[in-house]
DNA sequence: CCATATTGCTACCGTTTATGTAGCAAATAT
DNA sequence: ATATTTGCTACATAAACGGTAGCAATATGG
């Protein structure tokens, strides 16, 4: 069904029901999602300052990935570059403790190699 | 690169770093990864009823999500079915208050038709 | 005991998505 | 005017996902 942007109400990748929750997991469930929210949460970024934080993801995606945020209004692109919306704040706020839990997660599951951030 | 389990230290798909919160963004960020874990927080599942609330998902993709799932210790298979381990249930404390927040962001960004859960 | 059903799962194959490189038009800087 | 930088598109290849079919193992019932 080659779904484009996941709106609540409307059938996303995999979900028929477009509950809001459902939809907000097929966006974030898609490569680099997560990561682009982490990589805006401190400063407005570049194309490319962005692309090269995310590991060098390929402008191909990091360019969907973009559109999308920006559709479902979680990004936009201002003059300093692009950057979280208010909402897209809100949602990095509840992902922040995903960043110290990880690292609990990681020395628990893998030991200590973990390593830092 | 063909990366199965994305452990922290290792590098994963797409990330060379290996950091923890690259390793669970990616982690997360597969298909159905966010949806098992939100299903499995009320109650354990068998491999059956975990696809049919899964909205169907296919027993591949389902068996792979699961496989990775408890390589990360995020999710076991006790006499009940599948259930989440007790970083699992972090986890989703974690994830939980995602729910509420879906509701707003579509009600403010899509308008009311979003509708319950 | 034998048939039936359920469970967990694998094989296959076609489609979708992601990766990676190259490069272009517009804006900015020198 | 020349050279960079920026945002982005066009491919081609590789990986992931979706969907159906079906199998071995364990229950369940007659």
């Amino acid at each position: 069904m080659a779904v484009s942007i996941p709106r609540p109400g409307t059938p996303v990748r995999g979900s028929k029901t477009g509950k809001p929750i459902m939809a907000l997991f097929d966006l974030l469930g898609r490569s680099w999602t997560l990561g682009i929210i982490w990589q805006l949460s401190e400063d407005a970024l570049t194309f490319r300052d962005l692309q090269s934080r995310c590991e060098g993801v390929s402008p191909t995606v990091l360019n969907k990935r973009l559109k999308e945020l920006k559709e479902c209004a979680l990004v936009d692109h201002g003059g300093e570059g692009y950057r979280l919306t208010a909402l897209g704040q809100e949602l990095f706020a509840l992902l922040a403790p995903f960043g110290s839990w990880s690292q609990n997660w990681s020395r628990n599951v893998f030991g200590e190699q973990g390593g830092e951030e």
